[in-house]
DNA sequence: TCGATCATATACCGTTCGGTATATTCCTTC
DNA sequence: GAAGGAATATACCGAACGGTATATGATCGA
């Protein structure tokens, strides 16, 4: 059934989430769902392929709302403040609504390069990237003075956001719209600002 | 001897850098060190204890230099820009003397919260933050509308920074002294200064 | 009702895991 | 040169690892 699989990574996301990938153990995810090894290897073919399908999931659906809330052209061309606001509130909100995979994904932007983590992770890493710097440089058309600049944008931007989201899952800030609307702000503008 | 506690620390700093903590057996680390395990559980207690008087050398001293180049009252009370200049340099500076090391301290920062680098690096990763901070809150005192955001500041600025160097690491970036000049005016006058 | 296919379980594989009881070598100090 | 501690090695522990060969229910079209 669809619903073994899904419970399976259910399971696994929030393992993954506590533990870390390298430390949990396939049986650990089967006694977690109630099934024996034999299923979660049918279902997903190996632990690596378990976090595939996941981050397929999850990461994908998490890149789509990224990508729809930066999409600079359209009838929102111009906007950019906007834009960054709804993009920054895309990451908090996903955050909010499943922390568990919010802690994966934030783990998997810094994980080792030789590991399962890493190889499944790196395509959707390079997609938000893609989505964000896509974003500035459509936004440089109409700023000349942000031409050129995109990737160094893209990473303070997204670098900036993921701290903000590390400290809500730790319990240290509350991201509100008004703290949100700020950033953003300081992020065009300055911090003296 | 004093010169098999570098070794092994050196080998371990590599091997967890490349495939992580959790991945790195005990036997490998003492492969490549050219020893065996009681030596290195003579020396260490235990893999936890490794990772521990690890990052008591190398995060400890990467934390040292951060405070130093953010240390806001003083001499140079007033420069603001400079500051985060030689802050952010230091970041920087780091990860090209010591990559590896650079590499488990960002894995570290997003670590799973029930997990050996977790609570081995908590301490050095709240001392890093607290170093930020406080050169914001010692700025904030000459920067009147500053004041009451030096967490979301510290925030932003370390994580735009952890971004830089994660780049650099995957050699997407080169992020040298104009590089950091830039990315230190916007962060302090906005991406259209 | 008969295969066939999907989905699941029992029981097991060899390997590696972190860690240790014990013995030995080396270096220093008296 | 004897004593003793510091540093190292041999050989082993039980447990857990990822993965699988094989068998069994369930479902369903012919």
């Amino acid at each position: 059934m669809e619903s073994t699989k899904k419970r399976i990574l259910d399971e696994a996301v929030a393992a993954f989430a506590a533990r870390g990938y390298e430390a949990v153990g396939v049986q650990d995810l089967c006694e977690a769902s109630g099934i024996t090894k034999p299923t979660l290897y049918y279902h997903f073919g190996s632990k690596a392929g378990l976090l595939s399908a996941l981050f397929e999931e999850r990461f994908g659906g998490f890149n789509a709302c990224v990508r729809a809330a930066s999409a600079y052209p359209g009838p929102r061309r111009g906007d950019l403040a906007g834009i960054l606001l709804s993009t920054m509130t895309a990451f908090v909100d996903a955050a909010r609504d499943d922390p568990d995979f919010a802690r994966v994904r934030l783990a998997s932007s810094f994980c080792p390069p030789s590991s399962d983590p890493y190889r499944v992770a790196r395509p959707h890493l390079e997609a938000l990237y893609a989505a964000v710097v896509d974003a500035f440089e459509a936004a440089a058309v109409d700023h000349g003075n942000m031409a050129g600049r995109a990737l160094p944008y893209a990473a303070s931007f997204i670098g900036a956001s993921d701290a903000y989201v590390g400290l809500y899952l730790a319990g240290d800030l509350d991201p509100d719209a008004g703290f949100l609307r700020r950033a953003v702000h300081y992020f065009m503008h300055g911090i003296f600002s």
